[in-house]
DNA sequence: AAAAATTGGTTGAAGGTTCAACGTCTTGGC
DNA sequence: GCCAAGACGTTGAACCTTCAACCAATTTTT
């Protein structure tokens, strides 16, 4: 790597870079992993998002835009995505009498049945490879630690840096 | 969602769910803001990661295999990357004299002024939107738990769960 | 009340990733 | 030595994501 020039942002030092590294490549086979745990069920992390959002919901339905919203997807790939999980039979669109530009994304009774069957054993992923990995405190932490960067970029939006 | 049977794993509960749902927002929202950070400078994340890596290694080149693993990337995504980078001028591709199935990736001086250039901003992207939100502390606890967490996937490979 | 700006959502094309199949070379067993 | 099995790396097809352009409906402006 390039030599660190003096007045420029300083390198990270030995103990920043480990936490750092540790973070990205834990997190990285951690994302992985949950994804190829779904495998199992035909489902992608997106798609049991947002199965999972809808199924939260009154009536398992949401307006496309805020389920994009609570998924962190783009209007336009949950778009897509929900093309094929209407094609998988899991969802449907259904129009909105108030606003007649919305749709409504609905959860099916297939969809619904997907999710139970899917989520015990996403559950037991999110445990077996994070979860039972920290210790109460830890947990407590890293709930106060992440709920910080967060909030670092709901500021963003508002007070551009 | 659907409700716990009592067989299966028990759902997260309140602060195991908190600590796991500020993690993968953060993560993900972090993950983003580095990539569209590096879009100044014509990089995405996996190339920054590839062109760092070789500017570490002897000679800036490294075999194709090896770099994949450090990049955690497969084999043929590294493949299809090095197309487009070899076209953009940033590395160069060369036979392995001592096994003849093999390559080098090679860091050209093109690539070398990218990365100079690049790496300052992408420092202060990890610091402003990660280490900048850490205590010292704070620093120390992440790197135990990556770590914790890093090892379990690596004892996966060998004993199977 | 018309025009302009915004919002909700979709689309197609371009680019990225994955997966399985392949060719080439190396290695280990016999 | 020879053959089978494995490792290195590439390829093409299928799929997924992003980006910009778009239509239609709504809200704001004047």
């Amino acid at each position: 790597m390039p030599e660190q020039n003096v007045t420029a942002p300083p390198w990270l030092n030995p103990v920043e870079m480990k936490a750092w590294r540790s973070y990205i490549i834990a997190t990285r086979r951690l994302l992985e992993a949950l994804d190829s745990d779904l495998e199992a069920h035909d489902l992608s992390m997106p798609d049991y998002e947002v199965l999972a959002a809808l199924s939260d919901a009154p009536d398992r339905k949401m307006r496309m835009s805020e389920l994009a919203e609570i998924g962190l997807l783009s209007r336009s790939r949950l778009s897509h995505r929900m093309k094929v999980m209407e094609k998988a039979g899991w969802v449907k669109r259904e129009a909105c009498p108030s606003d007649k530009r919305g749709y409504f994304a609905v959860m099916t009774p297939k969809g619904w049945k997907a999710i139970v069957a899917a989520a015990p054993d996403h559950v037991e992923s999110v445990r077996e490879r994070f979860v039972d990995h920290l210790s109460g405190e830890d947990q407590e932490s890293l709930f106060i630690i992440f709920s910080r960067i967060q909030e670092s970029f709901r500021n963003e939006n508002t007070c551009e840096k």
